[in-house]
DNA sequence: AGCCGACAGATCGTATATCATTTCAGATAT
DNA sequence: ATATCTGAAATGATATACGATCTGTCGGCT
């Protein structure tokens, strides 16, 4: 009994390698291949394409294939912007339904952060930064909200150069913020406060990349060849 | 030759039943019915389909089939509330962007607004509504917000009954409304009091529609029968 | 050498066919 | 009369097959 179809199973199959970075942005999907490493027809593999593609996380032209999106600078802006907004509601709707329990976990992971930039960690720091936010998320009521938050994660994962998301400066600010946000919560602020604040420490860390981005004068991103990302069979 | 593929074909074909409310809410796509219709086989209509579902505009069940979706009272409070979110954020990253002739437009819809407000046609209001605010939108920088707009947009049509989208007392206000955020863009005021003003312009008006369902005692909305809304052949 | 067109391989797009699952009507038993 | 069973019809899910389109390469021409 295959409590998951096969189209669900293709779907997990890419989402799952688009995610961890296997599938880098710029691979080509060919659908004749991924069906047969799943051993299903294309048919299944085609509707999880469209599906992600309906999600951009992957592009798909009539007649040449689909790839997985690649994200220009001023698309990055766009997101994270969107992301800001979406962010600050998300916390602001969620901030008066947290229990203590929910905060003490939320400062606890925040140390931890803490703790990942004397070593010098960033993409656990990067992992545990979602964490966080996904605990004060935890009770946001608007199912639609957290799943703009969540689309705005996973267009973020598209940018594996962690010089997108990571700039050593940035990161204790970025700690500090946390704990106020924490404060304002528990102190009970206004919802629109919370929400500028949460907003603030999104375009803060959008400002510190971009900042940084033109100071160490990196490149037009550059689109990666398929073939050197090949998986080995 | 085809410039548009066959699952595109039927994905507007269904799109536009869905706008227009040909196929109403809880109307049952069938896969084999669609595809002899268009005469194409069912492999692109399940592709279509998928695609909607991505869009939320339908519910697909394994096994079971797709049929256009079913927007429950919460559900409908959650869409709103996003809604006046990113319509809030579209209008104030449009507004320094806008030029006199874009207001001078906006304006001469909003008299005609108010102009059907005499005669009674909340249809030809609701219509007039969306224009004005894609006036606004036009110069929207950020096109992942207004991707969200009419996504919100396009939710809110699967509300065919008027009474969740005009309220008669709520509409002179509305106006009103309209009004004065022109009046803030051209006096070119803060982003933020801009954002806060168009959001409460739509929070205001779920507050009427939700006041004027509850006075009215609507019974929970019902789940219209398939086979009533069954085209005519 | 560089440009252009024809060919071949790869890949996509869709129709058709077959299998699986669900649904529902009608029969049967309690 | 109600509940349950059963089997056929409807519908969805997927595999396979074939045609269409694209892409890149090879050879000839200027």
């Amino acid at each position: 009994m295959s409590a998951e179809s096969k189209s669900q199973q293709a779907y997990r199959f890419i989402r799952e390698r688009i995610d961890d970075g296997r599938y880098v942005p710029g691979y080509r999907l060919v659908l004749g291949s991924i069906a047969r490493e799943l051993d299903v027809s294309v048919v299944p593999v085609r509707e999880a394409i469209r599906r992600l593609e309906a999600e951009n996380l992957v592009t798909f032209e009539r007649n040449v294939g689909a790839q997985v999106a690649l994200i220009q600078e001023t698309e990055y802006l766009h997101t994270m912007q969107t992301l800001a907004l979406v962010e600050g509601s998300a916390t602001a709707l969620s901030a008066p339904l947290l229990t203590p329990d929910h905060l003490s976990r939320a400062r606890a992971i925040n140390e931890r952060m803490r703790r990942t930039l004397d070593d010098f960690e960033p993409h656990r720091f990067t992992e545990l930064n979602l964490e966080f936010h996904s605990v004060l998320f935890e009770e946001c009521p608007n199912p639609h909200i957290l799943d703009l938050v969540h689309r705005g994660w996973n267009r973020m994962k598209l940018l594996r150069d962690s010089s997108f998301s990571f700039v050593p400066g940035r990161a204790l600010e970025s700690v500090g913020e946390h704990d106020r946000i924490l404060d304002l919560i528990e102190a009970g602020a206004e919802p629109l406060d919370i929400e500028l604040a949460a907003r603030r420490h999104r375009t803060a860390t959008l400002d510190a990349v971009l900042a940084y981005q033109s100071e160490h004068k990196s490149p037009a991103t550059d689109v990666p060849d398929p073939e050197s990302s090949e998986i080995s069979a």
